[in-house]
DNA sequence: ATATGTACCATTACAACACATGGTACATAT
DNA sequence: ATATGTACCATGTGTTGTAATGGTACATAT
């Protein structure tokens, strides 16, 4: 597995890590059940903090993509060729995008639309912590 | 018609300015037909810059609480009563809960929710200006 | 002339947030 | 002991957007 890193890119490393990972799912050079890098280890090859490593695995991992097994490790999800081609973020986009046109046909200001969503985004309705 | 700016206040001051209007009319203080001072003398009373006066009463305007008349002034709308019940933002604010609940149910994370919305806010479909 | 709403030019201050970083600690099982 | 994923404490930087300010200008009609 080859990963490239490039600090110059204004898109985010995690979102670079992520990206890469499913890629090389698609393209073959990762199969399901294949072992991936400890979250320590990846950091210290990619020169990148481990945090930032969690956060890229952390979102795999929900999108199935990848499977941690605490102490044993990480691999690729059985169904993760499926699963990296399904995209959560284009699905959410969207839904949004319909959203806000609504919103404008109605009259609603660009800026009235951002408060309302922000109001929305702050209400810890179930007392998430 | 008595208004009252707090700067104090974290509402924003033209925020200020539209609900006392509102609530002036509900509470019958001001019924439709009745005048308003005009963008500028509101600005000096109140001690406000005529920009900002005047954001609050294009935001009245839109909503059909107030009807402005070019150069004869502004007056209260004859629906103003019942449109200062109607809040668009109300409107938005129940589509826009429902909407982003359910991305969270689907996985998303509030950080992935607010960069879509970020995106989608940024995309100047019908070259709107 | 005077006053109306409206439209442009612009800047400043402030808050919220994403991103990335650092360190420490835990239960897990080898 | 060692390594796994994970969780918490925290900081700094940069971006973005709101809010509010100022000035100037226009067509309108009194």
């Amino acid at each position: 597995m080859e990963i490239v890193i490039d600090i110059e890119d204004p898109v985010p490393l995690f979102s670079q890590l992520v990206t890469q990972v499913k890629d090389a799912i698609q393209n073959g050079k990762l199969s399901p059940g294949d072992p991936l890098p400890s979250i320590r280890q990846l950091a210290i090859d990619l020169e990148l903090n481990a945090k930032t490593v969690a956060k890229a695995y952390r979102l795999l991992e929900r999108d199935s993509v990848i499977q941690t097994r605490g102490y044993r490790g990480t691999f690729v999800h059985p169904d993760a060729r499926a699963n990296s081609t399904v995209d959560l973020n284009a699905w959410v986009m969207e839904k949004l995008t319909d959203t806000v046109a609504a919103f404008r046909q109605a009259g609603a200001t660009d800026s009235e639309i951002r408060i309302a969503f922000g109001k929305v985004m702050n209400e810890r309705i179930g007392g998430e912590r």
